[in-house]
DNA sequence: AGGCCGTCCGTTTTT
DNA sequence: CGGACGGCCT
């Protein structure tokens, strides 16, 4: 296109005709050749189904059809599986400009992950330069707990004579604090208020965690952020960090929080090259210490302020499911932005559907998925979404009574059952020798050892110079010297000869060998060791492999071992979080009744309950046809507190009041029973019957 | 070291 | 009600 003319492109180039103004705008901006423009950041409004994810792939591709070098573009987004997507249409739309452009031929996005991905990267690649260890392992939420109740006993915390908070909490507190970086005493009055009178030994115990983790060469999810934000302190860090990248876009901004608005801005300090794209409405991860002030507040951050583009055209849902949502986001006490609109017409209001309990809501669901699926709707076009994982359970149990496949996302990890965490542990540890965490459990795996050898075998490795422990002579009860050695042996070769993923493979064997001592089901959770194996093949390196499956856990259980084969068809069942950024043809929401959504745990304060409309926001904008909303009378309570009635009745979330009702359709199921009617014919057959019956025994 | 018993807790969403 | 953890016993 710009061969023939050599004209400056006033007008759009041919790729983007097919955008609307807004996102052609989106795209285009910064790149037309006006320099103050240039100089700009960009904040994009982009409501639910406006196309986001191509217009930021659009705008990616363009970059680079404008000749940015895409080896130094960081797109930054929510997860891995965000991240695979937008690489993968920036390529395809590359792709195609690339005919007679061998420069644009094989363009792959080298920088785009998660916050939490990229930073774990650039701090192996920095580690010299911070002082830091680059074979440093990252553990997850629950390792990291267990750090945190191991320095808590060390401390003395846990003997105080009242009850000092639990590993859990200490490790949320932690982590609030460092996400949100506020002071310790503040966020202690404003969240954990019951916690207040600990501020002193909390601080110390903080101290000591952080301390430990240095000692152990362990970063946890938050150090991620942290180190990296601190290495940004430094202004000659910033600046070559900075440097590296001409663009960075930021996706799903609502989410972010302060700690990596801070690393943001401490790269793009002019806001130069940087793209944000969010939309508020959307914004559910507060307990996660995300602010939606993050964007709320970026244009004004900069002078001159950033460009603002909204999309407000929806191009998913119909127009009576993007009424309802609409008419639900309208009650938010704080309204930000915008109502969405769209083209698609359709007659079907989305349904509010009564039914008695769990049982008719698994039931009713059964029936409609089934009956779609023979007009033509495949199950992956279908959805069932939930608040909380276990909302789920009942319907669980029925899809599988009834044969259907379904995978669900969100709630319980494969990573958490204890076989994989073993498995997990001693390659950490093989890894990373200094990680007590992970030592601690891998040595324990052995008959015969427990915490106290183990304690000694770690405490005698952190004696030791780095690398020259030998772990063969460490002291272990005469019986298990053989076992041991052998265990050894194949620590250190995984260290040091091993070729990934024979490394793995060495490991497996060992512990497979294990497991019928260890576990009484042992046949049935070597298949899952089997599946990680097939995990760890698709990785180049066991480092990577750590590192990714701890940052980017696979987060899909299903009925059966395994993840279904891709051409298979099954039932989506999801958490509400887990669906952001996805749609399907029909969803279904479960549980749409005060104490389920919002959650009764989150009725606390104004802002939790806005953030619970904002869920039920989400989960209706996934919906492209089809939206059922599933409202039970009664539900199952599981685990109330004192002697409350395990029923509990339930009424319609407060957050479909009478005055939005008429965007809705309200039925019932069963559909009411029809009015027996006795005909003269039928008592006439039923007399007949009877007397037959009688006549049997004359 | 490992098994057993009693207590007390908390209870959602996830990188 | 169930799971985790601590403490006690063998």
């Amino acid at each position: 296109m710009s061969a023939a003319g050599g004209a400056i492109p006033t007008a759009a180039p041919a790729y983007l005709e097919h955008l609307n103004d807004a996102q052609r705008a989106a795209v285009m901006f910064g790149t037309t050749g006006d320099a103050e423009e240039r100089d700009r950041p960009l904040l994009v409004i982009a409501g639910a189904g406006s196309g986001k994810t191509a217009t930021l792939a659009h705008r990616v591709a363009h970059l680079v059809a404008q000749g940015a070098d895409p080896g130094r573009i960081l797109l930054l987004t929510f997860s891995r599986r965000a991240a695979d997507e937008m690489n993968r249409r920036v390529t395809r739309i590359v792709g195609q400009l690339a005919r007679g452009q061998p420069r644009l031929a094989a363009t792959s996005l080298t920088w785009s992950g998660t916050f939490h991905s990229v930073g774990a990267r650039l701090l192996r690649e920095f580690a010299g330069r911070i002082g830091l260890d680059p074979g440093f392992t990252i553990h997850d939420r629950e390792d990291s707990g267990d750090l945190m109740n191991l320095v808590r006993h060390e401390l003395g915390l846990s003997a105080k004579t009242k009850r000092f908070p639990m590993k859990g909490t200490c490790l949320a507190i932690y982590s609030a604090a460092v996400n949100t970086r506020a002071p310790l005493g503040e966020l202690l009055q404003s969240a954990f208020p019951w916690c207040v009178e600990w501020e002193a030994d909390l601080k110390r115990l903080f101290l000591a965690y952080v301390e430990a983790k240095q000692a152990q060469q362990v970063l946890d999810y938050d150090d991620l952020l942290l180190y990296w934000a601190q290495m940004l302190t430094e202004p000659a860090l910033a600046g070559e960090v900075g440097a590296r990248f001409s663009h960075v876009l930021v996706d799903e901004y609502q989410d972010t929080n302060r700690l990596q608005a801070a690393i943001l801005l401490a790269m793009k300090p002019d806001g130069r090259g940087l793209t944000v794209v969010g939309d508020d409405a959307q914004s559910i991860y507060a307990f996660r210490g995300a602010t939606v002030r993050n964007i709320l507040d970026f244009p004004a951050h900069f002078d001159p302020p950033a460009e603002q583009v909204t999309l407000d055209r929806n191009y998913r849902s119909t127009q009576p499911i993007l009424a309802a949502a609409n008419a639900v986001i309208a009650l938010a006490s704080e309204r930000f932005t915008k109502d969405l609109w769209t083209e698609r017409t359709a007659a079907q209001k989305p349904r509010l559907v009564a039914v008695k309990d769990d049982a008719d809501q698994a039931g009713y669901i059964v029936e409609s998925v089934l009956a779609r699926r023979e007009d033509g709707v495949k199950l992956k076009a279908q959805a069932v979404l939930f608040r909380a994982s276990h909302h789920s359970a009942r319907l669980e149990v029925e899809l599988t009574r009834r044969n259907i496949p379904f995978v669900k996302f969100g709630g319980l990890k494969f990573l958490e059952a204890a076989h994989v965490k073993d498995v997990l542990a001693v390659l950490r540890w093989a890894q990373n020798l200094r990680d007590r965490v992970s030592g601690f459990r891998a040595i324990q795996l052995h008959a015969g050892i427990g915490p106290k050898t183990a304690g000694r075998i770690l405490d005698n490795i952190a004696g030791a110079p780095a690398g020259c422990a030998l772990l063969a002579e460490q002291p272990v009860p005469e019986g298990t010297r053989a076992a041991w050695v052998a265990f050894a042996g194949i620590v250190e070769a995984s260290k040091t000869t091993a070729v990934w993923p024979a490394t793995f493979e060495q490991v497996c064997q060992w512990y497979v060998a294990e497991m019928p001592r260890l576990y009484d089901d042992a046949t049935i959770r070597a298949a899952d060791i089997e599946q990680l194996a097939r995990i760890a093949a698709t990785y180049p390196s066991l480092e990577r492999f750590l590192t990714e499956l701890t940052l980017d856990p696979p987060n899909a259980t299903s009925d059966e071992a395994g993840v279904p084969l891709l051409d298979e068809d099954y039932l989506i069942l999801s958490t509400i979080h887990s669906a952001k950024g996805q749609e399907w043809s029909t969803v279904t929401l479960l549980n749409a009744v005060d104490g389920c959504l919002p959650s009764d745990l989150a009725t606390g304060s104004t802002s939790e309950i806005e953030e619970e409309r904002r869920l039920l926001y989400v989960a209706m904008t996934r919906a492209k046809d089809q939206l059922d909303l599933i409202v039970p009378q009664r539900f199952y309570v599981s685990q109330q507190s004192g002697l409350g009635d395990r029923h509990v009745y339930a009424s319609r979330t407060r957050f479909i009041p009478n005055r939005v009702l008429e965007n809705f359709q309200q039925t019932s199921w069963p559909a009411p029973a029809e009015a027996p009617r006795p005909t003269a014919e039928s008592r006439q057959i039923a007399l007949d019957l009877a007397a037959k019956m009688r006549a049997m025994w004359r």
